[in-house]
RNA sequence: GGGAGAUUAGCUCAGCUGGUUCAGAGCAUCUGCCUUACAAGCAGAGGGUCACUGGUUCGAACCCAGUAUCUCCCA
C-alpha cells in the first residue's frame, strides 16, 4: 500500500469525528468510579456564525477536554447557546423590516413566533461548525438559555432574590438605545471617539439692565477680557453640545468659585426660544474652564446633570420619547427626531440671534454595542438588583484563590471592579427573553411571583384585593438581560434550579475549568462566582483561563466591516482543523491577544504533514527478524527524552500554559524525534530494519500521537489506526495519556547525547562552511587522552557516522596535516581536507573562538576570586562556577593547541 | 481624571525565589542543498546596550525610585 506524500486532512476529519460520536466518547455520565470534569462552553449566540475568537477559545477547550478524557476523568464539556436577547431581536426585526413587517405592528406572541421560527433557522448553525473544528461536547447535553427549563431557573432566581430584597425596581439615569428602544447595560455600550460640535448659545438675564457687570476683582477683569463672549450685562454664553435639549433645561450651573459669574448666581435666564426661565446655580462640579464655565443642566438627559438635580432640587423635564424623537414637553419641535431637531433647532437659534459661534472638538459619543445607535442617557423606571451583597464573598473566593484566574494578572482588574461594583440594570425593553415575572394590580402595586396563578393567589391575600381576576393583572412589558440567564449557565445545564440533588448537578458541579475572553470578566465570569455562591454555596469553577483577543498582524480587531477576519470554515477547509488548532495555539499565551497571521496556521498545517511524513517513513520498512538490535543507543536517549518531555508538558498544563505545553511536544517531535532520532535509526535505502528497533520506534510514534492528540486530534487517531489493527474500542480519543515515568540515569544519558550530537554539528557546520555537501564521505580525527571521551566515540560511533555522514572516525595524538578543526567538549577535532584549507581563515576563525571562550573564563574567574562572592555565595553554585572555569580552560587549551598546529 | 499592566532579536513571546557557558524559543532572515519520509523539506549561520536614568547588591533583564512610550479597565 502506497502512503500519499502529504497529509489530506479533508480525507479524513468527518470520519473520525463521526466515529467518535458514535463511539459515544464525548457522552459524560455521573460515574462514581471516575474523577468528573466538567467544563461549560461560554454560550455563543444562538443566531451566531463561528468567527476567529471562538476557534481560539473552543480549540483551548477542547484541549483540556480532550487530555482530561485521556487521563481517565470522566470528561464533560456541555454545549449550548445563548439567546442574545438585544442582537436576536435586532436581527429578527431587521428581517422583518425587509418583509414589510413592522415590529409594532405585530402582537408579543406573533413576534415572539416570527423569532422562534429564526432561532430554528439559523440557531445551532454555530454548534455545528464547532464539530468541524474537532470539539468533542457532550452533544446530547446542548442547551439553550431561553428554552423551558432554562427559563424556569431564570424565573426562580428572580422571584428568589426578589424575596431576599435583593431585587427592586427604581428610577435611573439608563443608556437608552433609541434604536433598539431598551435600556442597555454599560458593558453593551461602546465609547466612539468622534469630532463633535459645541454650540455657544446666549441665554437672556432676565430683569438685567445695561449696566456693566460686576467684576469681583481684577483677576475677573482680566478674564472677561481673554473670554469675551461669556458674559455681557444682558447676556450669559453656555456651550453645549446639545442644543436640542435646551428644552429640557431647569438651571445653569457655575463654579461658585468662578469670578465672571458671581454676580449672576441666583438669577434668572430665559431660555432661547421658549422663553421659560431658569434660575443660575453654584456648584463646584462645574469646571471653569471648559467651555464657557457655564453649565446649562439637563437632568433628564445626562447623568451628571441628573445628579446636580437631585442635589439642588431641581425639576425634571423629558422631553424624548423611547424612539429618540422629541415629545409634547419640549414643546417646540414636537415630533422631530432628536438629530433632526438639532439642525431645526440651530437655525432658528442663529436667526433669533442666539448662536455666538460653533466649535468643532474631539468628544467621545456613546454607542450601542448591537444597533450602533447613539446612546441617549436616560431617565426610566428598570429593575435592579443589588450587588454588594453577592460581590463580598465573589471577590474573596478569587483574592484567595478559591477561584484562579489565568493569567493572575486579572485578580487586579476584578478586584478593582469588585470593590466598586454597581446594582445591576437586569431589565430590558425588548421582547426576546424571559418576562420579568412581576405583576401589577390594578392600584399599581405588583406581585412577583413564578406563575399568573401564582401571582393572583398572593394578590389575593391582600386586603380589599380578594376580588381580583386574572385579568386584572398585568405583567411587566420587560423581559431580563441575556446575563441574566447565563450567569446561573454552571448550574442551570445540570438542571441545578429544578431539580438541587440530582446526580448531574451533584456530580458535576462545581465545574474544573472555564475558558472565557477578558472582556466578559465582569458581567459574565463574576457573575456566574456570585450566582454559584448565592444558590449552591459553592464557586462554579476552579479555574478561569482568560484568552486574549484575536486581532490582525497590525493589532486591529477582527470585524466585519475591516474584512479583516478569514472565515474559520475556509480555513478548516485549506489547512485542516488539526492546522488551524495548532496555529492558533503556536501564538496563544493566556492573556495576550493573538495577532493572527496565516503564517501561523501554515506552520500548523506544515506540522501535520511533518507527523504524516514521520508515519510514512517507519511504515515503509522492511523487517529482518534476523537482525540484531542496533540502536539501543538511540532508543534509550529518545526514551530519555520523551519522559522528559512529557513531565515538561504536565508542568505546563498545570499551569495553563497550552501554546508551551504545544510548543513542547512540537519540537519533541519535529527536532527529536524526527530530525534526530529517525536519522539515528532509519535504515540505508531499501534495506531492512531490526525488529526490536522498530518496536520501539513504533511505541514511540504511539506515546507521540497521545500526546498530541488534545491538540491535533484528526491526524493523531488516523494514524493511530494507520499504525497497527485495532479493537473497536481503541482509539486515540480514548487512549491513556502518557504518565511521566522518570528514567534513572536520564541527565547522563542526554548529556552523553549531547556530546555526540555537539560533535556531528561540528563536522556538519564544517559541511556547510566548505560547501562539501550533505554526502561527502569524510574522516574523524579525534585529538583526546580523556578515557570517557574515547569512550563515547566507541559507544556513539554509530550515530556519529550516520548522522556526519563519516566513512571513520579515529583517535590520534597529533593533528593531522592539512585539515579543519573544531573544538567540542575540551577535546580537539579534525576534519583532514586535501587542498581546501585556508590557513588564513581558519587562523582567524580559532582567534576568535579563543577570544570568546577567554572572555568567559575571565567572568568566571573573576567571580571566583571575589571574596564576597564565594563567601555569599550558596556552595554549589560556587562549585558550579568551580566547573565551569575548568571547562573554559581546558577548552580554551585545545584551541591553542590548534593554533599552534596551523 | 483615577487605576492596572506592559516595554527582552525583524515579529510574537518565555525568562521561576537576583547567581547553570558573557540572554532563550517559535516564526521570519541569510547561506548551501530537489541527500529515496517530508522543498509544507534538510543542514548550517547571523541577529539583542533586556525602553531610558539613577540606586540597592559581591552580582540586576529580574529588586527600588524617577522618566518616556504603549495597552487595557473605570469615570
Amino acid at each position: 500500500m502506497t502512503i500519499a506524500k502529504t497529509y489530506t486532512p479533508a480525507d479524513v476529519e468527518a470520519k473520525w469525528y463521526q466515529r467518535w460520536q458514535e463511539q459515544g466518547f464525548f457522552k459524560a455520565k455521573a460515574n462514581p468510579r471516575k474523577q468528573p470534569y466538567s467544563v461549560v462552553i461560554p454560550p455563543p449566540n444562538v443566531t451566531g456564525v463561528l468567527h476567529m475568537g471562538h476557534m481560539l477559545n473552543n480549540t483551548i477547550q477542547d484541549v483540556l477536554v480532550r487530555r482530561a478524557r485521556m487521563q481517565g476523568f470522566e470528561a464533560c464539556w456541555v454545549p449550548g447557546t445563548d439567546h442574545a436577547s438585544i442582537a436576536t431581536e435586532a436581527k429578527v426585526v431587521a428581517l422583518l423590516k425587509e418583509q414589510g413587517i413592522e415590529k409594532k405592528d405585530l402582537t408579543r406572541e406573533q413576534f415572539l413566533e416570527h423569532a422562534f421560527a429564526w432561532k430554528e433557522k439559523y440557531g445551532g448553525i454555530i454548534l455545528e461548525q464547532l464539530k468541524q473544528l474537532g470539539a468533542s461536547c457532550d452533544w446530547d447535553r446542548t442547551r439553550f438559555t431561553m428554552e423551558p427549563a432554562l427559563t424556569d431557573a431564570v424565573l426562580r432566581v428572580f422571584v428568589d432574590l426578589h424575596q431576599k430584597g435583593l431585587i427592586y425596581r427604581g428610577v435611573r439615569m439608563v443608556n437608552w438605545d433609541p434604536l433598539g428602544q431598551t435600556a442597555l447595560s454599560d458593558e453593551e455600550v461602546i465609547p466612539k471617539d468622534v469630532m463633535a460640535k459645541m454650540y455657544y448659545l446666549k441665554y437672556e438675564i432676565v430683569g438685567a439692565t445695561s449696566s456693566k457687570p460686576q467684576a469681583a476683582s481684577a483677576e475677573a477683569d482680566k478674564q472677561n477680557e481673554s473670554l469675551p463672549l461669556e458674559a455681557d450685562s444682558l447676556q450669559l454664553t453656555i456651550a453645549t453640545s446639545r442644543p436640542e435639549t435646551i428644552m429640557a433645561d431647569v438651571a445653569v450651573a457655575v463654579n461658585p468659585n468662578d469670578p465672571r459669574y458671581q454676580h449672576l448666581i441666583g438669577q434668572k435666564l430665559r431660555i432661547p426660544l421658549l422663553g421659560r426661565e431658569i434660575p443660575v446655580i453654584a456648584d463646584e462640579y462645574v469646571s471653569i474652564d471648559f467651555g464657557t464655565g457655564a453649565l446649562k443642566v439637563t437632568p433628564a438627559h445626562d447623568l451628571n446633570d441628573y445628579e446636580l438635580g437631585v442635589k439642588h432640587n431641581l425639576p425634571v423635564i423629558d422631553i424624548l420619547n423611547n424612539d429618540g424623537t422629541l415629545n409634547e414637553k419640549a414643546v417646540l419641535y414636537v415630533g422631530q427626531e432628536r438629530f433632526a431637531a438639532r439642525r431645526n433647532i440651530v437655525k432658528d437659534l442663529e436667526e433669533a440671534g442666539h448662536l455666538v459661534k460653533v466649535e468643532e472638538y474631539a468628544s467621545i459619543v456613546q454607542t450601542s454595542e448591537r444597533t450602533k445607535a447613539v446612546i441617549e442617557p436616560r431617565l426610566s423606571m428598570q429593575w435592579f438588583m443589588k450587588m454588594e451583597h453577592l460581590a463580598k464573598p465573589a471577590l474573596e473566593v478569587v483574592e484567595n484563590d478559591t477561584v484562579q484566574l489565568h493569567p493572575a494578572k486579572f485578580k487586579n482588574t476584578y478586584r478593582v471592579w469588585m470593590e466598586n461594583v454597581r446594582d445591576w440594570c437586569i431589565s430590558r425593553q425588548l421582547w426576546w427573553g424571559q418576562q420579568i415575572p412581576a405583576y401589577y394590580l390594578p392600584d399599581g402595586t405588583y406581585v412577583v411571583a413564578l406563575t399568573p396563578d401564582e401571582a393572583l393567589a398572593q394578590a389575593r391575600q391582600q386586603p380589599g384585593n380578594e376580588a381580583l381576576t386574572a385579568a386584572d393583572l398585568r405583567q411587566d412589558e420587560d423581559v431580563l438581560d441575556t446575563w441574566f440567564s447565563s450567569w446561573l449557565w454552571p448550574i442551570s445545564v445540570f438542571d441545578g434550579f429544578e431539580d438541587p440533588d440530582n446526580a448531574d448537578v451533584n456530580y458535576f458541579y462545581p465545574t474544573n475549568d472555564l475558558v472565557t475572553g477578558p472582556d466578559i470578566l465582569f458581567f459574565w465570569v463574576a457573575r456566574m462566582i456570585m450566582a454559584g455562591l448565592e444558590f449552591r454555596k459553592e464557586v462554579p469553577f476552579k479555574n478561569v483561563y482568560l484568552t486574549g483577543i484575536v486581532r490582525d498582524t497590525q493589532g486591529r480587531k477582527m470585524s466585519k466591516q475591516l474584512g479583516n477576519s478569514p472565515d474559520p470554515l475556509d480555513l478548516i477547509a485549506q489547512f485542516g482543523a488539526d492546522g488551524v488548532r495548532t496555529g492558533m495555539l503556536f501564538s496563544a499565551p493566556a492573556g495576550n491577544d493573538l495577532l493572527y497571521d496565516e503564517k501561523l496556521v501554515e506552520q500548523g498545517r506544515n506540522f501535520t504533514n511533518k507527523l504524516w511524513n514521520a508515519f510514512r517513513l517507519s511504515q515503509g520498512w522492511e523487517v529482518d527478524t534476523a537482525l540484531p538490535f542496533a540502536n539501543d543507543k538511540a532508543v534509550e536517549w529518545f526514551g530519555a527524552r520523551l519522559q522528559a518531555a512529557i513531565a515538561e508538558m504536565d508542568e505546563h498544563f498545570t499551569k495553563f500554559r497550552i501554546s508551551d505545553a504545544l510548543m513542547t511536544v512540537y519540537k519533541l517531535v519535529w527536532d527529536d524525534y524526527c530530525s534526530v532520532y529517525l536519522e539515528m535509526i532509519k535504515p540505508a535505502y531499501q534495506a531492512p530494519i531490526d525488529p526490536e528497533t522498530l518496536r520501539h520506534t513504533s511505541a514511540y510514534l504511539e506515546t507521540l500521537l497521545r500526546l498530541l492528540h488534545p491538540f491535533m486530534p484528526f491526524i493523531t487517531e488516523e494514524i493511530w489506526h494507520e499504525l497497527k489493527e485495532r479493537g473497536p474500542k481503541e482509539y486515540a480519543c480514548v487512549a491513556a495519556w502518557p504518565k511521566p515515568h522518570p528514567v534513572a540515569d536520564a541527565p547522563a544519558l542526554l548529556a552523553r547525547m549531547a556530546q555526540a550530537l555537539e560533535i556531528v554539528g561540528g563536522v556538519r557546520t564544517i559541511r556547510n562552511q566548505k560547501g562539501l555537501g550533505p554526502n561527502k564521505p569524510l574522516l574523524l580525527a579525534a585529538k583526546t587522552t580523556d578515557a570517557t571521551l574515547q569512550s563515547l566515540l566507541t559507544d556513539y560511533a554509530g550515530i556519529i557516522r550516520k548522522l556526519a555522514a563519516l566513512t571513520d572516525i579515529s583517535v590520534v595524538e597529533a593533528a593531522p596535516a592539512a585539515a579543519v578543526g573544531f573544538v567540542a567538549g575540551g577535546a580537539e577535532f579534525f576534519v583532514p581536507l586535501e587542498g581546501q584549507i585556508d590557513l588564513g581563515a581558519e587562523k582567524e576563525r580559532l582567534l576568535k573562538e579563543l577570544e570568546y571562550a577567554q572572555g568567559f573564563r575571565d567572568s568566571v574567574s573573576k567571580k571566583l576570586s571575589n571574596e564576597k562572592f564565594v563567601a555569599n555565595a550558596k556552595p554549589e553554585l560556587v562549585e558550579r562556577e568551580r566547573q565551569k572555569l575548568a571547562d573554559a580552560e581546558a577548552n580554551m587549551a585545545a584551541l591553542e593547541q590548534q593554533l599552534a598546529g596551523l
